[in-house]
DNA sequence: ACCTGAACACCGTTCAAGT
DNA sequence: ACCTGAACACCGTTCAAGT
């Protein structure tokens, strides 16, 4: 079958989900295509255009679909949540999004989306652009460290065991106080309570904001 | 000159500083050192276990010597400053930081002294470990961004060129009237402003506190 | 236009053998 | 105990040559 963008794309993200970031290599990938390796330098100029193409693609269906009719609050835990679902998708979706910079579609259109709920709840342009970046980057943050842990193959109990090793309730008390909470305790509650938190934060940024405006 | 771990560790952060994490391998570590390559792994088992250590030696300074008579909202932020601080120290230390655990000393005397000073603002332990959590999510995405950006050959000029060649402004109001606060603006502003956020949203997590104490 | 085949310049890791 | 030297099994990328 002949290659097309489209395929190396598609392929590449189930070479990722079974392979991992680390050993996903364009030897791999174009094995997986069954071509040469030389061939997928031919859809994509290079490995980091390809991990770009790969990241956007992860976020096809965050920003779509979203309902008009509720208020910012609702729409941007929404938008968190749905970032969160699409980073999950994969194996490493997270780690693939982090410490990479592609202003493609789908990455503006959910930035986009959020910086116009943040205005809908009185935020000036630049304080909801930046605010939408503090929680974009907390949701990314959370589920790099959420799939460095859960997704291992002991599900994460080796990484506890070597937390547990370094702690000391003598240096650590607090730590220790909180060490059922910690490395892979439950995820989604993990998740809501640090959103929750942001979104305080959000709204307490807004009432501070002397141009506020009345939703619409 | 004989090898310890602990030069190892030090010519490894100056190879991380001049050549970037991506170009930090143990071959080139091993040349800087004066030794053929299998001998650093006499000191270190792994690439992955000096790159754990190395992260920690970054945080060296982060939690000591913290002033134990300020309100936990003045000492909270100085731990994220610090923290940014010493990520800034190295180039790629974010990225170094970031997608690893490490439950090395430095950072858990970290994670400690945080959890400490959220505690005394009233959380309980396991809100206190959460929101520690969460302020440190923000940060290293921040830094990795920050130094994805400002650390560029052309400080972050092409990337600004690129964000602004997909940006529409019909598909993107809210982001082209921010266009000037997007990637790479001034990163100090950006930080403090996601700091405030962030701690805004303790503060009003720590008055819903239930379990609610008096400042120490 | 699209792909093969082969090469170039690298990697992390291991390990017998030396000192 | 600490290091050398060499090997193993890989990498990303390029590019003349084919179709």
């Amino acid at each position: 079958m002949r290659l097309t963008r489209d395929r190396v794309l598609a392929v590449a993200l189930d070479v990722l989900d079974d392979a991992g970031l680390d050993r996903l290599t364009m030897r791999r990938l174009s094995a997986a295509l069954g071509v040469e390796t030389g061939a997928t330098y031919w859809h994509f100029r290079s490995k980091q255009e390809l991990l770009e193409h790969m990241a956007d693609a992860l976020l096809a269906d965050v920003a779509i679909g979203l309902p008009d009719d509720r208020p910012w609050d609702e729409l941007v835990p929404t938008l968190a949540r749905r970032l969160r679902r699409a980073l999950l998708s994969r194996r490493d979706g997270a780690r693939l999004f982090s410490g990479r910079f592609f202003p493609l579609p789908n990455a503006l259109a959910y930035g986009e989306a959020l910086a116009g709920q943040l205005a809908r709840a009185g935020l000036d342009p630049r304080s909801a652009a930046w605010a939408g970046d503090t929680l974009t980057y907390y949701v990314v943050a959370h589920v790099t460290e959420e799939q460095l842990t859960t997704a291992l193959p002991d599900g994460g109990e080796a990484a506890r065991a070597r937390l547990d090793a370094g702690l000391d309730p003598q240096w650590h008390p607090h730590l220790v106080a909180a060490r059922s909470d910690l490395a892979a305790a439950d995820p989604d509650e993990h998740f809501e309570h640090g959103l929750a938190l942001v979104l305080a934060g959000i709204r307490e940024t807004a009432r501070q904001q002397p141009t506020r405006r009345a939703a619409r």
